[in-house]
Formats: structure tokens, C-alpha cells, sequence
DNA sequence: TTTTTATTGTTAATTAATTCACAAATAAAA
DNA sequence: TTTTATTTGTGAATTAATTAACAATAAAAA
């Protein structure tokens, strides 16, 4: 976190990251910004920008030393403790990225999922399942700070009250109702309908 | 479809069409920039330019007819026919989404759903929801034009393979596995775990 | 040695998205 | 009537994101 990144290269690194970890970097521990950028299919001046803006930097002829830069970006994104996240309504998909976060090397946290209906007794991926008139009290005990909500709109507006009532940090909206935050709490929101009639629109030329 | 817009005009389209449908136009049926910019937290010169890209005009004085840019916002962005979508792996989340487009409204009907998991006899808001086996049979039966995948990461290339051979046009891909699809295909990627490890980032100032 | 080749780091150029700013228009107030 | 106050429509300015271009470098080939 040393320079104020702009938002895209911080998502970028994060992808960077992956995918190298993802590579045999054991076998071949260098790669160049061209063939990064051919697994992700974008432009390779992209990534030397981004690497330049960490201050990072390779070697002219054997590319980027792997293991540093994913080092590198760690430094650079990762908060300093671990911070928790919570999933309020999130089905499925939370599986997966619950599975990715809870590793050892993570600093992000899956800490609890909230759900709507009556108690439900199940969790996975080691993560408890609690009934969403819970949540105000898990938050706060167990210092959750990022939330990804994905509840039905006619709840969106009450849950959100509760969530920033809570004192979180930042919220991922994928509810289709647009929520008013006070400033110090950084959040994004993710349309489904407005994307699929993008996709629509884009579809049909 | 009138234009070529820009894809943000787009999304922003969709969204004010939504926000002016939960207005009360029969009583004040004008509303000025200001005013739908103050409701959906953004500048209102946004909004009179993405209208003017639509070639849509208001009144000096009494602002915009709302329920005229509403038919004008439908006809810029929408198909002219039924266009079908389907949900893979999808939860809780899609209910609302098909709850929303399987209205007589709309242009875009949710015309399945598909599950990893064994034989689903349930179906919701009228959507039927299938085993995964079946979808390149009903793709092609219903004759589904887009996607929203949202299944578990080691699924992910396997399903989209039989999606992209299925002929559909256009996917709304949540699985944090980059997928490569050819030119023909619109798509588009919301990786969850870089947008939460992006929203670490910007919550840690 | 010298030449060729390939890649980084970075500035410059380009493109896209957003916001400013103000002329034109006209309803309402004076 | 004349003035004042608003709001649209839009060109210009700004900001952000992406891509191009190339000097500097040094390994490998000649």
C-alpha cells in the first residue's frame, strides 16, 4: 500500500497474483510482461505500467522474477492484519470464494454468511451460517468489516440499515437497489439487470 | 438501437428507466435532471448528455416527460424480440433477477436455470430449473441467447465450452476463471475475488 | 569483437468517461 | 412590459484508462 493506485491496477494486481500462482513458477521462475499478458488477454504495456506503478521491476532479459512479484503485490494490496468479510445472502458463489480466502496465505477472511430464512443449522467451507437476525451482533463481535450483499430488493434497504449501523468498512451491492452509504464506508454496486440489458443491447448489435 | 452507445450509457439507461418506473409519474408526470441525478447520487449533466445521445429531448421549464423517456429508453436499449437467458449455478440472487424480467414488460425472460447438483425437481417464479446434463439440449430447444454462470471455479472452463458451443451470444461470467471465448460471444467478467480484494484495499485508505 | 535481437521502463499519444460552464429559451415575478 | 430565475442542450475542459512507441540495455549470434 505504498502509492494511491488507481482502482483498476489494484483489481489487475489481484488478478496478476492469481494467475501466478497458478503458473510453475518452480520450473520456470521468470516470465515476461508479453506472456502475462497473452494468459490474460490483455495489453502487455498494461502490465509493465501496473508493476512500474508498485515500483516494481524485472529483469530486461529474463522478464519478472515470479516469486518476488507475487511477493511484491502482497505487500502492495494486502491489508497489514487479517480483515473479515461476511456474505449476506450470497448462495453458491460464496462457496468458492470462501474456499479461495480461508487458506492459510490469505489476509481476507470469510467469517460468517447470513441467510434469510428460519436458523439454519449448516455451514461449509468451515464457515457458520447464521440467521440474518444475527448479524448485527456477529459483525461486531467478530470485527467483520467488508460484506457482500446479495439479498432480494424488497430486504435490501432494511439489511443495508443494519449493515452500516454495524460500523463496516465497505460493502459489495449486488442487490439491484441502489444504496445511499455515509462517505466512510467505500462501496460498489453490481447491477444485474442494468448488465444483462447491456448485454443485451451489445448482443444485437 | 439507434446509436452506437457508449456501454456505460447503456447501464445507466437501464438504471434510470428502472428508478422513473418506481416514480409516481401519474401525479408529476416531468422530472428534471437535477432531480433523477439526486436520486441516483450522480451528475446531472450525466444524464441530460445520455439523453441527448438518445435524441431525446425535455422541456426547457418543466423537465422531462417521464413516461415519453421511458418508452423512448425502451426503445433505444431493448430487442425487438423475446430474447431468453438462462442462469448456471446461479442462487439465490436469480430469483429476483427472473422475478424482475419475467414481467410482460420486459424484453428479456429467464427461461431456465441449471444446477450442478443431481436432478432438481423445483422450479421458481415459473422458471424451470434443470440438472446441468440438460443445458445444451434447452439452450438450443428455447433457443437462449445469454448466460449468467455463476458455478464453482473447477467447473467453470468445462461448462463454458458446452455454453460457447451451444450458440449462445452473449455471457455474464461471476466464476473467478477467466474464460476465453471467440469473438462472436460478448462477455463479461465480474471476478468477486478481485473486487474484494480491491475493496480491502481502498477501505485500508 | 561487433551486430542483431528482444525486453524492460517510461513518456507520449490516444481513447473513453465524466464534469464544467454557458448560451438559448421561457416561465414566473416584478 | 421588463426583469429575474431556471433548466435544457451541448461544446469545451478535465480526468481516467488504455495503448503505442521507443531509448536504454544486455544477452546471444555472427
Amino acid at each position: 500500500m505504498l502509492a494511491n493506485l488507481p482502482p483498476n491496477t489494484v483489481e489487475r494486481l489481484s488478478l496478476y497474483r492469481r494467475r501466478l500462482l497458478n503458473f510453475p513458477f518452480e520450473e520456470k521462475p521468470f516470465i515476461h510482461s508479453h506472456q502475462l499478458a497473452h494468459l490474460l488477454k490483455i495489453n502487455p504495456a498494461h502490465i509493465r505500467r501496473d508493476l512500474m506503478l508498485m515500483g516494481f521491476s524485472g529483469d530486461v532479459h529474463k522478464g519478472y522474477d515470479i516469486k518476488k512479484l507475487i511477493k511484491k503485490i502482497g505487500q502492495t494490496i494486502d491489508c497489514k492484519q487479517i480483515q473479515k468479510v461476511a456474505f449476506v445472502g450470497v448462495g453458491d458463489l460464496g462457496r468458492a470464494v470462501a474456499a479461495y480466502f480461508n487458506n492459510a496465505d490469505s489476509r481476507l477472511k470469510i467469517a460468517a454468511t447470513f441467510r434469510l430464512t428460519e436458523e439454519p443449522k449448516t455451514q461449509y467451507a468451515d464457515v457458520h451460517c447464521y440467521n440474518i437476525s444475527k448479524m448485527k451482533s456477529i459483525i461486531r463481535k467478530e470485527g467483520i468489516e467488508l460484506i457482500v450483499l446479495a439479498v432480494p430488493p424488497s430486504f435490501a434497504k432494511e439489511i443495508s440499515k443494519t449493515i452500516i449501523s454495524s460500523g463496516v468498512k465497505g460493502i459489495l451491492n449486488f442487490t439491484s437497489v441502489h444504496l445511499e452509504v455515509p462517505k466512510h464506508i467505500y462501496i460498489e454496486e453490481y447491477d444485474m439487470i442494468s448488465k444483462l440489458e447491456k448485454l443485451s443491447y451489445f448482443t444485437n448489435k
